[in-house]
RNA sequence: GCCAAAGUAGCUCAGGGGUAGAGCAACGCUCUCGUAAAGCGUAGGCCGUGAGUUCGAAUCUCACCUUUGGCUCCA
């Protein structure tokens, strides 16, 4: 018996859902049905909505369909007898059209199910195993991904090799719900949206404010330190700005509805850009001064489809950490080369050393001369390899005006994240008419790069939050120490201990509920608080501490002063506890 | 935007054509406590919004809003 692949159980699995669903629901057109990561789907035309109680039934036909021993069996036919077989399924027919003419038409069989199928699939169904797939949802999909093609119903289905991988999957779920950060971020009270107040807009609660203000100040120090200049620029501008930069034209979708102002159209601003070309605009540049790097925390709002929303990581107002390097063509290579290290750098800072880069090449509508975008792509090319970073490249996949560099980080659980992206326009410094004055005295068109590190700093905190799972390290913990009284009669010098952390710049709070110590531990606990320190009489009487940290660990008897001394250096240190 | 499901107290959830339920949280009182929940009590809701069916709607129907899972799109 030849090896069976994890895909070829899938996709066999696929098929005989189909075999079920069309077994059951009369009438049912099928469309198509791959494997995918962790499990398959197939797409039906159904009479009738599916509902949740079916997937059980379903369910059930597929373990009886698994115990029949049915064979697989793969029948090359002539289009022709494919024609007529699948003559009642208009799906199939414009699939089978789509294959090409050198190519066999090939048919799998199991029971009484045929499908139109490349394969390969397992050979026979009790090479499956009947407990160890798992119907999971229903969902709605178009045809061919098409939106203005007329919508399928999809079932999702997970399959394994066995019994236990399955369970092992459906456990690495239940991990990753517990780390969703719309629950995280209600339960330890970091962000809330409203929808009486419009969906998709953030309302950082003062803990969430705590830790982007954590985030925001490094960001800036780290910017200063690495060369950049901050700006500040408008929330709106008036059409002429969007008109010149071409939003108007080729981003109108994303933004919202222009608002009137002395018979003006002002428009929220979806993108910082035009802003800093303003401000570069404002004088004459000569060649010394480039490069400039300019960056700006700028708020941006993009309409998004209703649908699409989701907690921080798809919202519609959003603060980019936006900058854009404008130089000359020959120090391009050199710029790029510091954006990638710097945001490596920031990255490594934030816990995330599992970072892959996506190259995107010239597409076939674009601006800019060729020998630009090759001077580009290339210096971006030397850039990844000089950070040896593995990447991907996507040939043909840049924008219009420029290629780019995506990349994405891997979290605590293994998910891929797009954050940073690191883009060349050629087509703005045009429309803007930006120049410069070379050392030979002409003007010059400079070359724009944007960049965002962390990409929004909504998602970027939802990305956080999963990947801490809501226990951040010390530095971004919005409390960092609870001070822990056992018993009333030792607020006072709880008080105390408070006045001399906080003078350190430290964040910390004080319980002085009456609450038993074991449940003022317990709601800490629950917080996720790094730092507890316990504190009754032995502690007043010696002017000490006994920490607790989150994961249970405990030193008693720690002198204050070293205490603040210990935590003080943790947090420069960025460590996790 | 499209397909499907859901919305009940601050939170997590039960109930379901005839006076609205629990646990936690909140508030009050008692206890003054040593490393993950002390005890008792009080208050809290137009059952997402609007219309309809009905003697009567949280419950049934329709529309809308929002959320969730997908599709499309993307920081």
């Amino acid at each position: 018996m030849a090896d069976i692949s994890i895909e070829q159980i899938r996709h066999s699995m696929a098929h005989i859902m189909a075999e079920a669903v069309t077994g059951m629901i009369p009438g049912t057109k099928v469309a198509i049905g791959p494997s995918i990561e962790n499990g398959f789907y197939y797409d039906f035309d159904l009479p009738r909505p599916l509902l949740e109680e079916d997937l059980e039934e379903i369910s059930s036909r597929m373990k009886d369909i698994i115990k029949g021993n049915f064979s697989f069996t793969k029948t090359v036919v002539s289009r022709k007898e494919a024609e007529n077989l699948f003559s009642d399924e208009k799906y199939k027919l414009e699939l089978l059209k789509a294959i090409p003419l050198n190519e066999d038409v090939s048919l799998y069989t199991q029971g009484n199910f045929t499908d139109l199928c490349r394969g390969p699939h397992v050979e026979s169904t009790s090479q499956l195993n009947a407990g160890s797939f798992k119907l999971l949802s229903i969902a709605g999909a178009y045809w061919r991904g098409k939106e203005t093609n007329p919508m399928l119903t999809r079932i999702y289905g997970t399959a394994w090799k066995n019994p236990k991988e399955l369970r092992l999957y459906l456990k690495q779920r239940e991990e990753m719900e517990k780390r969703d950060h719309r629950k995280l971020g209600k339960a330890l009270d970091l962000y809330s949206t409203h929808e009486e107040a419009g969906p998709g807009l953030i309302y950082w609660h003062p803990k969430g404010a705590r830790i982007r203000l954590a985030i925001e100040d490094y960001w800036r120090d780290v910017h200063y330190k690495n060369g950049y200049e901050l700006l500040y620029t408008p929330h709106v501008g008036k059409a002429w700005l969007w008109e010149t930069s071409g939003h108007l034209g080729f981003y109108n979708e994303s933004m919202y509805s222009p608002m009137e102002v002395d018979e003006n159209d002002y428009f929220i601003k979806p993108m910082n850009c035009p802003f800093h070309i303003m401000i570069y605009k404002t004088n004459i540049r000569s060649y010394r001064e480039l490069p400039l790097r300019w960056a700006e925390l700028g708020t941006v709002y993009r309409y998004e489809k209703s649908g699409a929303l989701h907690g921080l990581l798809r919202v519609r107002g959003f603060t980019q950490d936006d900058a854009h390097i404008i130089c000359t063509p020959s120090q391009v290579e050199d710029e790029i080369l510091e954006v990638l290290r710097f945001s490596l750098d920031m990255w490594k800072s934030f816990g995330f050393s599992d970072v892959k880069a996506y190259l995107s090449t010239r597409p076939e509508k674009c601006v800019g001369s060729e020998e630009a975008w090759a001077r580009a792509t290339s210096s971006l090319q030397k850039a990844i390899e000089a950070e040896g970073l593995s990447y991907e490249t996507d040939e043909g996949g840049g924008a219009f005006y420029g290629p780019k560099i995506d990349l994405k980080i891997r979290d605590a659980i293994g998910r891929e994240w797009q954050m940073t992206t690191v883009q060349f326009d050629f087509n703005l410094p045009e429309r803007f008419d930006m120049n410069f004055v070379d050392s030979d005295g002409k003007e010059k068109r400079p070359y724009m790069i944007h960049r965002a590190l962390l990409g929004s700093i909504e998602r970027f905190f939802g990305v956080l939050i999963e990947h801490y799972a809501g226990a951040f390290p010390v530095w971004l913990s919005p409390v960092q120490v609870r001070i822990i009284p056992v018993a009333e009669a030792f607020n006072e010098y709880g008080e105390n201990l408070l006045k001399q952390i906080r003078q350190k710049g430290v964040r910390v709070e004080i319980d002085k509920s009456d609450n038993r110590m074991n449940a003022k531990i317990r709601n800490a606990q629950k917080e996720k608080i790094p730092y507890m320190l316990i504190v009754g009489e032995k502690e007043a009487e010696t002017s000490t501490v006994s920490l607790r940290l989150r994961t249970g660990e405990q030193e008693n008897g720690l002198a204050v002063g070293k205490f603040i001394d210990d935590t003080l250096q943790k947090i420069n240190d960025k460590v996790l506890i």
